[in-house]
DNA sequence: TGCGATGTTATCAT
DNA sequence: GATGATAACATCGC
């Protein structure tokens, strides 16, 4: 589920509650859901370690530790959030504990998110592409590497070595948005269209940070807190429904396995 | 009841 | 390099 506006969202949420909390323990009762596999490491280090910051990179939430980061990702239904009470349902995959006896609690339906413990970030630096709300997501670069790549342009913004934050709901507003359909060949687009792209994309995930992300379902931060962005969703979860630009009947197809919801009259390859 | 779908990504075959 | 299938998991709806 999450996408760079629920990630910074969810960064935005915890920082202020975390930052100079020192960790005194660390639990977890789903293995898996630590990625970087050294447990013990973690346990011999987390005492006493101090939140120096917390922000986002891509759709990692990085808390940052004297000589140690912790990279979470959410995958589809991962839920960070910070608890006075140790209240531990049955979706809880893990928790630490901080010295005044609050806790930072990770819960996760499918099991799929997890976190890194790691010395430093090169690892899930090397692996991920521009930030979409840097400076430097503008129109050369965008045009430029559109043009180097000469694939389906939502298979395109879905891989995160390319532009990172994007997903499945963001991705289909800003197409929708841009007039550009999902099959189009990145290399095929018009100057136009792309810089529709870039202003619609900023807009786009600005607008949602700002209504706390999107919740079709699962999504939740703080304290069971929901995304209201759906409520201003154009186009994505709207089958059969009229398009609001030209009136046309939303359909859904299929595109890079992925459901994908399109205007067939608005936007044409 | 069974099957397909769900906001993500890593991996492997082609 | 690009694409598609598959896997990691649980839940929900038709």
């Amino acid at each position: 589920m999450p996408e760079l506006p629920e990630v910074q969202t969810v960064v935005n949420n915890i920082q202020p509650l975390i930052k100079n909390k020192v960790f005194l323990s660390y639990h977890q009762s789903w293995e898996k859901v630590l990625y970087s596999d050294n447990f013990k490491e973690i346990s011999d280090t987390i005492n006493n370690k101090k939140v120096e910051d917390v922000y986002r990179i891509g759709k990692y939430i990085i808390i940052e530790l004297y000589e140690y980061y912790i990279a979470f990702h959410l995958r589809m239904t991962g839920y960070l959030h910070t608890s006075k009470n140790k209240n531990i349902n049955k979706y809880v995959r893990c928790y630490f504990k901080f010295s005044d006896n609050t806790f930072l609690i990770y819960e996760d339906i499918r099991k799929f998110g997890g976190f890194y413990y790691i010395k430093n970030l090169n690892s899930i630096k090397n692996k991920l592409g521009i930030e979409p709300l840097s400076e430097q997501f503008k129109f050369n670069w965008v045009s430029d590497n559109l043009k180097i790549k000469k694939r389906q342009i939502k298979a395109l913004l879905l891989d995160q070595s390319f532009i990172v934050g994007l997903g499945n709901i963001y991705i289909d507003e800003i197409l929708w948005s841009s007039k550009i359909h999902p099959l189009s060949l990145s290399n095929m687009i018009r100057e136009s269209q792309i810089k529709q792209f870039i202003s619609n994309t900023k807009r786009i995930l600005k607008d949602s940070i700002n209504f706390h992300g999107t919740t079709i379902i699962n999504f939740k931060f703080d304290n069971m807190k929901t995304g209201e962005y759906r409520k201003k969703l154009k186009v994505y979860n709207r089958k059969d429904q009229s398009c609001l630009r030209c009136n046309k009947k939303i359909i859904k197809i299929k595109v890079s396995s992925r459901g994908t919801y399109i205007c067939p009259f608005c936007q044409i390859i």
